[in-house]
DNA sequence: CTCATCCGTAAGTAATAACTTACCTTCCGC
DNA sequence: GCGGAAGGTAAGTTATTACTTACGGATGAG
């Protein structure tokens, strides 16, 4: 449960849009939280903030490297995420297709 | 642009626990608005407005049926939604394995 | 033509969350 | 040791947002 549990926290996680651009830049390259917030148009407290929600989200994870913590993404989190997701795209399709032609057999009853 | 930003409303959509609930309810099976009332903690109009930020996040469609509304999953919005994902955790694998290599050599070295 | 059901929207409220500044600790170079 | 840079946390403010009740419009049954 705790792993579903964090991967369900993931869509608020990701839901807020700094925290999402901070998740990219991290993606692109993981940075110290100083280098995240001279790009980004908000404070560093801000920038920290966000990223405990990320961390416990299980989406990044955190290393020092001297006085630096640089922040990495979390495979493990985003990959539950995908599961999630995957799991109800699948039945999603199948019952869109179904729901489509139903729609066009009425549409020729007519 | 359109498409990937109601892909990135998608996380908002899905953070708040009754909306995702929701989705959970639909996904199971098509519902009217009266009928995921009856079993949310919520009242109708509540529904009602969770329903429309779905709908706008492109995770539901919706189609009349005499007064009721029926709601079922939008498989694009989820697909949009997990192929984000995906390009992420492909990148986020192979970086997380890199580093994981780093630090064991580093530790060997000490 | 009523009457009941289904549902969306408006208006107001209370809780949440995103941000700020201020402060303190930790680590490195000199 | 000392000064400076990095960063987590506290406290307070403001904007969102999730919820409620009240209302009005549309559809189907009798």
């Amino acid at each position: 449960m705790a792993r579903s549990s964090a991967a369900l926290n993931g869509f608020a996680a990701l839901g807020d849009p700094t925290r999402r651009k901070i998740f990219e830049l991290v993606a692109e390259e993981p940075s110290a939280v100083v280098d995240l917030a001279r790009v980004l148009p908000v404070s560093r407290p801000a920038v920290s903030q966000h990223l405990r929600v990320l961390k416990h989200a299980g989406l990044v994870i955190e290393s020092a490297e001297g006085t630096r913590r640089i922040y990495r993404l979390d495979p493990r989190g985003i990959g539950a995420m995908r599961d999630w997701l995957d799991a109800h795209w699948a039945s999603a399709l199948g019952a869109f297709k179904t729901f489509v032609d139903e729609q066009a057999d009425e549409e020729d009853a007519e």
